[in-house]
Formats: C-alpha cells, structure tokens, sequence
DNA sequence: CCATAGCATTAGGCCGGCCTAAATCAGAGA
DNA sequence: TCTCTGATTTAGGCCGGCCTAATGCTATGG
C-alpha cells in the first residue's frame, strides 16, 4: 500500500497495461489470461500480481483473479495514451505503416518523457485516435467513447465510415490497406451473403468482397464527417 | 568470446559508451573513471567489466584498466550516433532546447530501432553534428573529423566559425545560447586580455566579453560556410 | 628498499524478474 | 457427495546488476 509513486518499472508497466487490456468493466482478469499475453509462466504472474497489490496498483482475490485499482488504472491509461500517441506521430512523420508500427511504439513508450508525448500530441494536433483508430486518453485519464458497430452488422444499403480497425495481425492490416479499407474512409454496404456469409461494400468508386471474419472486426459508425 | 550479438542490455551499452569517452586513441579507462561518470560503486565495474570482456567486448588488463575491442568499438559508436541523431531530431522537430535534450536522449537511445535512427536521420537530411556541434558517427562506425580550436586560442583580428561546444553543463549552454555563440555562428575576436584573461568577440553586429574558461569550451574553426 | 596511500578486486548479499517442480484449491460432473 | 481436472499458488533457483566490507596490488617517495 504505497501512496505515491516511484518510477514504475518497464515490467511493471506492462502487466497493468496487459490487465487493463483483460479487465474491462470492474471485470477480473486471470493469472492464465494475463501469462499468456505477456508470454510468461503462471507463476511469474503471481509473483507479480503480489507485488502489484502491495503497491496498491491493483486488487487480488486469490483464485478469482484482478483487477485494476484507481492508481493502477490510470497508470495503465497512462501507457495506453503514450503508446498510441507514440503511433501516431511514427505513422505520420516518420514513415512508419500502421502494420509496422506496433513493435516499436511498445518499446518507447517505457523510454519517452511526459514532456515528449505532449509535444508529439500538440505536433498531431492532438488526436483522439491512433492509426487504427484506436481511441487515445486524454492526459486525464478520460478516454474519448466513439460509437461503433461492426461492418458485419450495417444494414444492406446504408453508407458509414470506418473508424476502427483491430491492429493486432499486421497482415490483415496490409491486406485492409491495399483496399482502401482505413478509417476515415466512406462505405457503402451493397450486399450481405445469408449464414454469416461475406458481405460486399463499396470504398472510393471500388468494390469489395469482405469475408464475415474481416467484417467483424472492421468497425463503423455514422458518417459525420463534414 | 562471443562472436555474434544477442541484444545488448541498457547497462551494456551506457559501460561501453562510458569507456569510448574514457579511451580515446588506444588509451586504457581505468575502474575508478568509469564507476565516476556512471555515478556507480567501484565493484560494481569490475564486476562488469569482467562480463563484458568475457563477451568479446573489451580487453581488461587488471590493475591497469581497459579498452574497447573493435566490435566493442562499434557498439558504443553506434550508441553515440543513436544519442546524437536523437537530439538533432528532438531539437529540430519537438521544440527541445539545447540545453534540456540530453536526458531525453540518454532515455531514448536505448529504445529505438535502427529503422527509427536511419528515418530521423533522413527526416534531418543526414547531419554530420548534433545541435552542440559534436560529430555524428556515420552507419558504419566511420567519425566524422572536423578540425577545430579553442575560441580562447583564436589570433586577435580573425574571424572564425563556431563548430562545437561542450555540451555538460546546461547552465553554460543557456548563456552561450543567450548570447548568439551557437555552432554555425560567424565571430570575429576583437581583444584578448594577457595572463588567460577574456577575449572580446564580435558576432552578428553585437560584442560580446567571454571568460578564458568558457572561450576554452567553445570550438572554432576556419569559416568556410559558402 | 620498504611503507603506505590509493586504486582494484574478491567475497558475499540484496532485489527485480524470470523459471520449473511441487503442492493446493475450486468447480464440474459422476 | 466425491473425484478429478485444470488453474493457481508456493517453494526454490538462476541471472543481471547493483551494493558494502574486506582483501590485494602497485607505485611513489622517503
């Protein structure tokens, strides 16, 4: 129960990143689930998890599972906001593809101030959303809620805009890239194949086939752009 | 004697480049010098520096001190090069002052990729030196000469060039940033004082009396920017 | 030529962070 | 209700990287 913080350390960050990411809604999150993402032994986790709760970052209940408290919550958003921030500005200035940039974003975010990441969000304008759309807390804590549903789900004939795309296989980002199918961009949904078939959308004059597993992790809202 | 290289630790590479600064031209760093500018107990080096000879890194001769082998060489090269690439960006693109940007690179140096070096360094059009002055190593380990003299050494009546200055201590990077004498800059010396005491120096229309111990860190050369 | 000062090294310990092997728990199904 | 399985935790160990305390070397100057 440590009131105030020391520098946490890169592991450390990375479990309560990972937590946050397993844990949503005052949900808990497993030692299993937890190794798993991280790539480590169960045992490592518990050893962990122990010290994570005496430091106050999270709440344990042995055999149930995890769960984030206030200060280890925002710690997590706080990682979230740099790594995302970190994609923005590669992607934009640097050259990076939104199917590269994931690898090097997850080592700097351990490595870049607070003064860094706010220069790079004042030199993007301050987004609200990384490359894939991903939305990115504010400095606060306070995450920016953009309602979206699945491609998989419009309705045949409506047009919407992408805003959100799972980043977590970089081929399939590669494959969304060459069809134009980024956020931001205007679809149409021309046709729907029964039995979670294959839906047909058309992007910038161009149609495309769009398997079901694709459509639903594409995800759409209303189109407002002006 | 490891012939290839699995991934350098972060405390590797500060070591190496502690002992690079520390041997210039074949000369041995002693224990005591690098445990100095590493803010580090003795042991602790020696502890080190038998690891890293073991790696094929360096050659320890004990009771006298070390010095790089070649492949150690190129290591901390390459973490120089990172180091000051990564400064000429942050000063260039993210508004760092000269003074304030060293922290953030120490930090930095070690997260990035190489991808991410070799696109700053093109983002910056390939310098040759940082915001100091001081010299970019190329790719390959190959270091830049630039031939340069103390400004206190400076003949009375000539007008040089500002090439470098010494980059330890903010507060005197402040002032020479204060008065104009940043590398690039165009000065001509007035008036020299007998007994080391301060010259005189003209630079864009203002004069300027520098200190015999400042005039010693700031480094000149012949003014041949066309 | 020897004493001593100062640097270097060895000895031994601690902590973070990981591991495997062994023990323990909880929940599902018989 | 009992058993068994799978998840979890505890036990114990290793390595990197640091420390202090104790020991060892070397070179200088008296």
């Amino acid at each position: 129960m440590n009131a105030t913080a020391d520098p946490l350390t890169r592991s450390v960050e990375d479990y309560l990143k990972a937590i946050y990411r397993l844990s949503p809604e005052g949900r808990f999150a497993s030692t299993r689930d937890i190794a798993h993402l991280l790539e480590l032994s169960a045992p490592s986790v518990s050893g962990m998890v122990k010290r994570l709760s005496e430091l106050g970052l999270l709440e344990h209940i042995p055999y149930k599972g995890v769960q984030l408290t206030e200060p280890g919550r925002l710690a997590a958003l706080r990682m979230v906001r740099r790594h995302r921030l970190i994609e923005a500005y590669l992607v934009r200035f640097l050259g990076y593809g939104w199917d590269t940039v994931h690898p090097e974003a997850e080592r700097l975010e351990h490595a870049v101030s607070d003064t860094l990441v706010e220069r790079m969000a004042a030199a993007l304008g301050h987004p609200v959303a990384d490359p894939h759309g991903d939305p990115i807390p504010a400095a606060d804590g306070s995450l920016p809620e953009l309602a979206c549903s699945p491609l998989a789900d419009v309705p045949v004939g409506e047009t919407v805009e992408i805003r959100r795309v799972d980043e977590s296989e970089p081929e399939r980002l590669r494959y969304l890239a060459a069809l134009g199918l980024v956020p931001g961009v205007v679809v149409t949904l021309l046709d729907r194949h029964p039995f979670g078939g294959p839906v047909t959308v058309e992007a910038a004059g161009d149609r495309h086939i769009i398997g079901a597993e694709l459509a639903q992790v594409v995800l759409v809202g209303e189109r407002e752009t002006q």
